[in-house]
DNA sequence: GACGATGTATTAGTAGACTAGTACACTATT
DNA sequence: AATAGTGTACTAGTCTACTAATACATCGTC
């Protein structure tokens, strides 16, 4: 190939998955497979639009998300790139995911008759050995 | 005290989560402290929508969910109480369990940008200052 | 079997998530 | 300044998750 070919979404339209959060989950995936670099333009609004047939905004929500998270830099007349930033999550945004982790972790562990000490004891053994990956 | 004290329910209504679903995760949370055990009756579904001042469907959607799991028995006329079968299991299966429950959350927790250490502080919440509410 | 406790089914209202229609605003290029 | 590209605002429609109102079914006890 002479160039890299342009980036390009595709929709699920079985999966249930809003149309707005596939894109974003695209993106994203894009940017950690190494398929987006930083700076890098990805589809217009329009052109996203016009592809997926889809609603301008629709794009939109998934890009405007996106910058908000700090992953995309949006020029009004000019198109949307990905950012050169590094992502830094405000504290109150990072709490409540956290908090939210934790909620989830503790109820399955509940279901599956873990204590929650148990689950520290393990968790305590990943820091002493934080190279072990089992998945 | 002369007997433990029964098990209550605490809706936050400025959560935004469902209460149907903040009763779940307190049941979940409940088993996993040590503070519900096997064959244990929790309150009826009328005395939670009374206490709570909402709806008894909505309690029963929340016990309803957690029967499906395995979590409660209910038996109609009766009361609602805490499976005893999920207890039964031998212990490499229980350890398996484990160390996969807690590999994925430590990989989601890492993909959040959170810390292991971020993680346990959290989770040593729950078990010293259970009913203790942030937000 | 009557009663009072329990859980359950049916139906419907409400709020919010999601998306679209349409018109507007900004930017670069000529 | 004209034009054609870009992102954006405003409004509204639709669908569904969530909850409630109400009446019904089951169980234990007397």
């Amino acid at each position: 190939m002479t160039r890299t070919a342009p980036f390009t979404f595709r929709l699920d339209a079985r999966s249930g998955v809003p149309v707005y959060r596939q894109l974003i989950d695209q993106v994203q995936a894009g940017i950690a497979s190494g398929k987006l670099a930083s700076g890098e333009q990805i589809p217009t609004v329009r052109q996203v639009a016009v592809d997926l047939e889809i609603n301008p905004n629709t794009v939109l929500r998934a890009y405007r998300e996106l910058e908000i998270r700090g992953v995309l830099d949006t020029q009004q007349g000019t198109g949307t790139f990905i950012s050169d930033r590094k992502v830094t999550q405000d504290d109150a945004e990072h709490d409540r995911q956290l908090e939210q982790l934790v909620s989830e972790f503790v109820a399955r562990a509940g279901v599956g008759g873990f204590t929650v000490k148990e689950l520290m004891d393990r968790l305590r053994e990943r820091i002493t050995e934080p190279e072990k990956r089992t998945k």
